[in-house]
DNA sequence: TTTATACATCAAGATATTTTGATATACTGC
DNA sequence: GCAGTATATCAAAATATCTTGATGTATAAA
């Protein structure tokens, strides 16, 4: 692939994740709570596993996300530091006036709390 | 429509607006070369007309475009200001090695060249 | 070693978007 | 008015994306 065509697919890849309520909503939640394992967002989410997973998985793939594993559990967060645009549409997803669902946190078992 | 469903309307129109080559194309191709009407896009693109006049349309509807009409003529440009977030994305793809057409004007009879 | 949990991936149906060709509107000059 | 030009819009086919349920992989506990 051309430098071009590299250059182009990212920020269409960075835009796509953010073209989408669902991943709009998931960015907000990590940017406020932090560091958080799939089976959190889903049971905070009322979402299905494998839903949830694909569109982690397109954020992370967009740059925005960094994942840490301890065992089974895969801690999602927002990355940093990030690229100007990129931190500018997570600034802009800060101001927007989403309602969010409660905080739930499904395993206590969880080894990062 | 409630504020925060309105509030994340648009920033998905933004978003949305911006995840299409051609639009980045046309974005870009604007920003550098000011207002101009469809038939130079046209001929600049070598696009048919249909396609360019859907593509301005939802990039004004996104916020990004002024038009300014002079008789048959519909001379696009970015708008100006911008707000923070749609002026970082103007930026970044300021930024992008994208390359452009040449920039054909079709017709010498246009009211503003 | 068996079972359960956490997460990832696949395939198929549902939904949305893009492109195209056809048609409509609106202005200009004859 | 009539014909030609510039632009907008519509409907249908092509393409892409999202959701779901099923299945796979890896880790941990019994």
């Amino acid at each position: 692939m051309s430098e071009q065509e590299a250059a182009l697919e990212d920020f269409l890849a960075t835009t796509g994740a953010l073209y989408d309520a669902t991943r709009v909503r998931l960015l907000k939640f990590l940017d406020r709570h932090g560091p958080l394992c799939v089976c959190d967002l889903q049971e905070s989410f009322g979402m299905i596993q494998s839903r949830l997973s694909r569109h982690l998985k397109i954020l992370k793939e967009a740059g925005f996300l960094k994942v840490q594993r301890e065992g089974r559990w895969a801690y999602y967060a927002i990355r940093s530091p990030l690229d100007r645009f990129r931190a500018s549409a997570i600034e802009e997803i800060r101001t927007l006036p989403i309602e969010l669902p409660e905080l739930k946190r499904l395993s206590e078992s969880c080894p990062i709390q």
